[in-house]
DNA sequence: AAGTAAATGTCGGCTAAATGACCAAATGGA
DNA sequence: TCCATTTGGTCATTTAGCCGACATTTACTT
């Protein structure tokens, strides 16, 4: 297998196509693989040092855990992005990613490693900077989300955000591959089980949607207030 | 004034110290200056470019305001701080800085040719890249915080997070010279005036710490809880 | 020194949403 | 096909902490 067939989704990368051929070389070079089954945790182990990760396929979520075993979701990724640790801390946090698909494979590189590469190529790093932005701004907003509005209003900007998002239209009804349980949806949008349930029994009785465990159904946008 | 007086605080920033003084003009070019009294507005004219800010002297904080005008403080930075818009985005966030201190200098410059300066200046990019991690990590504490902790606890690690970062320590008394009012500690951790000063004579009751406008006076780190 | 504005103190009522407990339905594996 | 596990549904109870509303203290101005 030459370099250039196995390492593919770099070059399609949205971080790594401004990489030539060489420099991509030079990460590949010091890239590891790994991949993991549906529920499967994949990394964070702490004695190994900080590493990045790119998520080659599948769909995982990054989960962090308190001291009383209560489990928040902080994200949700898919096919392309990064994960890990991009900043050096010794304040290791109980995170780590879970699978979600069934079949999920990702590479990583040491953080260090990965550094000398953005040092030596400028076009890459403003990539990444500005990538860097759209995450903080992300996070900003769903901070902002969660102090000011209530969950209902927070359940209802996150299913507006999935359906812009991943959304297929079908005339007039927007339809989401649901790979998440109400479980999952609470710890995203800082909640609880139950009432999400309950929220989603009050939208779909009032016609603003209807679901399945397999897939959400926005009916009618204007409705989902 | 020639150019190195003019911009001094450049030479001495953390981020743009790894540049040279030929590029510093470069920036110093391009670079905006302003100035601000107690409780004045600041920036984030939404007519203008995306900008950066590097806070010269003084003390801000950055605000956000929701709908119904509740405030909520994203943060305070102070001497050689960045701050600004980072990403170019269209949703303008209601989001602004204002001054805390009697006179506050900043000067800016737009993003696109901070970027310029970025791409031709690999050691600045990396720096920037590990501020804007610094960054990320500390949002997601933040966030974290909000999830997992209470209102006291919140109050806590915040005070804690003060001392270990301003506190000036005085015969196993850290004194904070203090600078917010009840208001402002309350929005900074997510809660309300009446709340942060019930908490405050509680753990001065307890003999955790004594306070007047003015200073905070930690007398016992252990009774901190 | 007096007057005013801003910051703190205190309290009871109120409510969104967490918690816990239990049952029903769906899913998937053997 | 059956059984076990996961997911979803519902309710009664509890609670943290928000929200006025008002009193008191501190700081600042003239």
């Amino acid at each position: 297998m030459n370099l250039e067939t196995k390492y593919w989704h770099l070059h399609n990368h949205k971080l790594m196509n401004v990489l030539s051929s060489a420099e991509l070389k030079e990460i590949c070079l010091i890239t590891n693989f790994k991949t993991a089954k549906k529920g499967e945790i994949i990394y964070f182990s702490h004695d190994e040092s900080s590493r990045v990760y790119t998520l080659k396929r599948g769909t995982i979520k990054i989960v962090e855990i308190d001291a009383k075993g209560n489990e928040i979701v902080k994200d949700i990724l898919q096919e392309g992005d990064l994960f890990g640790q991009f900043t050096l801390t010794d304040e290791t946090l109980d995170e780590y990613a879970v699978a979600m698909s069934d079949y999920i494979t990702c590479c990583s590189f040491r953080l260090d490693d990965f550094e000398k590469v953005i040092e030596r190529n400028p076009a890459l790093a403003l990539r990444y900077t500005k990538w860097m932005g759209f995450r903080l701004k992300r996070l900003e907003n769903r901070y902002a989300n969660l102090v000011f509005k209530d969950v209902r209003s927070r359940l209802i900007s996150f299913l507006k955000d999935w359906a812009t998002k991943e959304g297929s239209n079908n005339n007039n009804e927007i339809i989401l591959k649901n790979y998440l349980t109400h479980q999952d949806i609470a710890s995203l949008i800082c909640s609880t089980r139950q009432t999400v349930t309950a929220l989603f029994n009050d939208l779909k009785e009032k016609g603003a949607l209807d679901y399945s465990r397999s897939e959400i159904i926005i009916k009618n946008m204007t409705l989902l207030t």
